[in-house]
Formats: C-alpha cells, sequence, structure tokens
DNA sequence: ATGAAAGCGCTAACAA
DNA sequence: TTGTTAGCGCTTTCAT
C-alpha cells in the first residue's frame, strides 16, 4: 500500500473543481462561495485531510520549524532548558527538530549543516566543549537564520544570548563562602574556553580579591564532573596547606568532592564547606544536602524560545542584540556553615 | 536581505549548464564527464551549497526524518529514552522532530496531526496518562507510517512495542531483600492505573508469596515521591511492628525513605534496607549509596529507534509485529545488606 | 555527455 | 466566484 495521504488534487478531482478552488475553501478564503467552501471542509474533513508541511514550507519559504542543539539531553540543567523551550514552542505554532553534540564539535558542524537544509527558521544552542571555532554558526547567519545562543554562547557570533548571571551566582557563592569564615577556597571549573567557566571564574576571583584574600593558583582545578573530581579532591584535602572550602561549577563534581571529604573523614561543613552550581535533585538526595547556587533552566529555555520567536517575527528590522540574564539564587542547606 | 541559500540554479546559471547536470554532479552520477563533476562540485564547495531537504523529501516521498512524543522531558527515564533515540537516529541518518504531551490527551492528539503533516517516515511515543482512546494513532496506521510504542504502551494499535520488564526487576529486587533476611518489607508505589504500579506490585507480591511471607496491606502505600515518603515512613517506622525494609518504586521515594530513616537514627542497612528503582544520578549520589533496580532508559530509547528504523527499512514486508522487553538490573550499593 | 521537461503539493497572480 | 498557470528546489525520464 502506498502512502494514502489525500491532498488537494484529490479532493478537486472527487469534487470536480480545481485545486485552487480547494486551497480557497481550506484557507478560509473570503472570495467563495458559502456552498463551495462548505463542500470542500466537509469532504476534507471526512477525508482526514491534512495540508503537506514540506509542500506547504517550500511555497511560502518558511518553515515553521526552530532547530535546537543541546550537548546532551541526559542532564539536569538542559532537559530543564528543552522543557522551557517546548512551552514556548507549543505556545506560538513552532515545531522543534533536535540535535545533540555529545560536546563534539564535528557533530555540532554536522547539526548545523542539517539544520540549514531542514530549512529551519531559527536555532537555539549552546555550544559544544570542544568548539572552539564558530564558521558553523556564522553560515546560519549568513543564510539569515536567527541564532540564540543559551548557557554556553558563543560571542564571536553576532546573536542574541541568554545567559544564566553566571558571575553574580559564583560571586555570591563565593562570598558566601569567606562570611562564614572559609579562608582557602578551591574552585572546581570546567575548561576556560567556555564562557560560563570564565564567568564563573570570574566572580569566584573577583570575590576573593574583594576581601583581601589571595589567589593561589594551586586551588584552582580544570575538573567537571563526579568521577574526577574525587581523586582531584582526596589529593587537595591530604596537602599540607589543605583547602577550607570548595566551590564547583555543577552539583555532579561537588558531590564528587563531597564523596571525597567524608571519605576523608572531615566534618562537613565544620572543617570543609562545599557548594555546587545548579541544583538538581541530587543536591538534596545527598547526605548532607548540598548547598548549591540555583539555576532555573526552563528559565533560560522559554526565554531563548522567546527571544527567537520574536527575532524571526521581525526579521526584516534593524538586528538588535538582546541579551537576556537568568538570575541565579544561592541556596544554603548543610555543606556550608 | 533575503535567504541568500544557494540552489542548483543557481550554480546551474553560474556554471552556464544545465540543473540536470548539476544535480548529476552533485550526486556523483557516473555518466557525466570528470571535468564537468568536478566544477560543480568545487564551484558548489566554495558557495557552501547545501541540498533543500525539504524538495528532496517532497521528490522521494520520504523525509529521513522521525516524530518522537514523550509525556516529559525534564524526566530522568524519558530524558534517558531521547538520549538512547539520538544515539540510533544519529547513526542511521535520521533527523528527529520532537514533541511533548504534558500527559494531556489534546496535545498528544495534536502532535500526531503535525507528525503526520510533516511528513515523517515513522514515529516513537509514549502515551499520554490522560489518553483512553486511540483514534489518533489509528490514522498514523492507515497513513502508513511505522509506530513504536515505548514503556506506556498501546496495545490497541498493531505496533512494535519496547517495555521494561517491570515485574522481573521487582521481584529480583524483593527477593533479595528477602534472602539477606529481611521479613517486614513495605512497598511504595504509584496509583494503580498506570501498568508499571501494576507489574512492579506484581513482581513484589508473587517474590512474597515465593517465600512464604504473607502480605500485610499496612505494608503497602501509595506514595511515589520524596516529600511524601518522608512523613510516611517515619510513621511506619516509628509503629508497633515496624518494617525492616523498603522497596519503592522510584529513586526519589526510595531517597526520601533513607532521608526519614536517618532521621531516625536507625541503621543502614542492619536495622533497615531500602531499595530503588530507576538508578539515576541521585542514587550514587546519595550516603548510603542507594541499592535499586537499574532501568536503563538509553536501552529503551536504542531499541524503540532501531525497532523503528527497521520497519521502516521494511516497509513493505509482512507486518511482523515485535515486541522486546529491556531487562532491569539490580544494582545492589549500600543501603541492603 | 548533457539538456528539456514533468512533477512532488501547495499558493497566488492573473484571467475569465 | 472560479479556473489556469507558474513556480518553490530537486530528481529523473526521455531526447539529443
Amino acid at each position: 500500500m502506498s502512502n494514502s495521504q489525500i491532498t488537494i488534487k484529490d479532493i478537486a478531482k472527487a469534487l470536480n473543481v480545481s485545486v485552487s478552488t480547494v486551497s480557497r475553501a481550506l484557507n478560509d478564503s473570503p472570495d467563495l462561495s458559502g456552498a463551495t467552501k462548505q463542500q470542500v471542509q466537509e469532504y476534507a474533513r471526512q477525508h482526514h485531510y491534512k495540508p503537506n508541511l514540506l509542500a506547504l514550507s517550500m511555497k511560502k519559504r518558511e518553515s515553521k520549524t526552530i532547530g535546537v542543539i543541546v550537548p546532551q539531553i541526559i542532564h539536569h540543567f538542559f532537559s530543564s532548558v528543552l522543557e522551557g523551550m517546548m512551552d514556548v514552542a507549543e505556545k506560538e505554532g513552532f515545531n522543534v527538530l533536535l540535535f545533540r553534540s555529545r560536546d563534539s564539535f564535528e557533530k555540532e558542524q554536522h547539526s548545523v549543516q542539517q539544520l540549514i537544509s531542514s530549512q529551519v527558521c531559527g536555532v537555539l544552542t549552546s555550544i559544544a566543549k570542544e568548539t572552539t571555532h564558530y564558521e558553523h554558526f556564522q553560515e546560519l547567519v549568513d543564510n539569515n537564520i536567527p541564532v540564540v545562543f543559551f548557557d554556553r554562547i558563543c560571542v564571536d557570533i553576532p546573536s542574541n544570548r541568554v545567559v544564566i548571571d553566571d558571575y553574580a551566582g559564583a560571586l555570591a557563592a563565593t562570598e558566601y563562602l569567606i562570611k562564614t569564615g572559609c579562608h582557602r577556597i578551591a574552585f572546581f571549573c570546567s575548561p576556560l574556553n567556555l564562557e560560563i567557566s570564565k564567568n564563573r571564574r570570574g566572580g569566584y576571583l573577583d570575590a576573593l580579591s574583594k576581601h583581601g584574600i589571595p589567589v593561589d593558583k594551586d586551588l584552582i582545578k580544570i575538573c567537571d564532573n563526579y568521577d574526577e573530581a574525587i581523586p582531584v579532591a582526596t589529593e587537595m584535602l591530604q596537602s599540607e596547606n589543605r583547602p577550607d572550602a570548595f566551590f564547583a561549577v555543577n552539583d555532579e563534581t561537588a558531590l564528587g568532592i563531597l564523596h571525597a571529604t567524608k571519605h576523608l573523614h572531615f566534618k562537613i561543613p565544620e572543617e570543609v564547606s562545599i557548594c555546587g552550581f545548579t541544583d538538581g535533585f541530587a543536591a538534596i538526595a545527598s547526605d548532607p544536602q548540598l548547598t548549591t547556587v540555583g539555576q532555573s533552566g526552563q528559565d533560560v529555555g522559554r526565554s531563548a524560545m522567546e527571544l527567537l520567536v520574536e527575532k524571526i517575527r521581525h526579521k526584516g528590522d534593524q538586528p538588535l542584540i538582546k541579551n537576556k540574564i537568568i538570575k541565579t539564587k544561592l541556596i544554603v542547606r548543610e555543606t556550608t556553615r
């Protein structure tokens, strides 16, 4: 059996009218006799007619489809972002074509190619950890496809951006650690090609200098996951001049540090304070419960999609670049004094 | 600036050849002079030519796009499934159009309509909690679009299905508790209208009867989240005839129970054993680390996508219905003896 | 080895 | 009020 999807041609033939009449009837055009219109609409309904979106998009040269590229899907933050995006996409009538980069530059590049080929009318993305040059994103701009970067943004491409207020979040968290009596605060972060790393590090550094605490490079590590954090934290804690606090770029890392700290029988938070970033479910499942910087992925997703839709609707206008900053909130639990 | 995407027509004009020559060159057709072919390919590369997938799909009457409908995205299981699907989709060269039902029948129906309109070549879905009739899915079948249901399946539609072996998982977990010396095993589950609840409860009950342990209704509670689990477990633990083990339908609930148990200073696992279901990140973040029934969402996603791709490739063949059952695996950590 | 032309499903300008 | 036709980007059959 061949694809039995019914077309306007079929309806035209069946009703002995022209395709344009059918098209007009289905689009509820004003210049059409009520009788014909009703007849066509009735027939279409009965036969489950559905417009072919491919043909429509081709004709109108716009596809009502938005492309999304995320580094990963099983990930509290990114799945929250996706959920938020769907909220807005649904409301605004856009479909979503989903890609995943797995933090690979090559996959990201390929996804962008597919997205352009698919004639999407806009792209939302958070760049891969591997990515260090941006010609592929520039191609989107060259093809006049609006892009909004979120979280891991790309500053080299003129585009809208939605970011977590990483700097302020990190600053607040570090200051909190300082104010509760910590002096040697270690910082575990992602590779510095990512803006978020730079910003969170900036907040950390500024908090230190604001309170006259010298920066000790040995306390800053590139380490951003649970498994790696355990040995790295263990080593630091066994050193001569051990830290009395840790601030990590995400909850997983913080929980790895927590694991190592407990394993060495340090008292938490009396001897060692720990603060994460994200506030996923694991932060409350841990014992002691993790103090962390809360970031709303859903807000990020919603804002990014809203910005993109706005940009798509006002494509002709002056290309005003809008950045949106989503506030974080320090959630104090049990791993800090 | 209008959409500057370059087409074969542009190439043809620039190189003073016909569009068919360009098309052949780009498809590496054998009957074409090497010179022309090279010239065209070179020009296409330089000008970042990308085929218009919409036009291609229309011509070939197949879109290389698969539609996915999930009830929710921020959800450990569903995001895992999605990740697994992407693994296979990527490998097999399909793009993914994502929809989310929010467990609403209406949204699910609308998503299916969009999917048919979008000419997807297959659909993967887990039905909404609200859904009780299935005409919309039948329409997919009528339009000759293969469907694979996963997790929350629909038995009324002839289609392939992928499910978790909930019964066996619950049976194995409960038996493990029994074999390690527990006699009064409480069971916390979701409302019984869900298949998974029924099946998991079935496994629990059968394990008890297999080992000659009488069922105590007071030990079975409808409770499936962290916050509710705390007071419910606390009350049970303070009762005369307290349970010596808990088995919960998901990790969140198990971790709520763990929280309550620790709070009452029971020794874990010596005095109280706890077992969850899912194996999310929180299971290893907790202390002690949670024993749980691991269900691989990624395997479910991969299997579902593989089954679908196979079905798409063999569309002409006899419509063999294949069900796939994904095994669970008991992951013993520190909350059980 | 290359070109002309039809057609996928749909819309819209132009005719009638 | 309705029909005819061109064209969106591409492939492919049939000519040349």
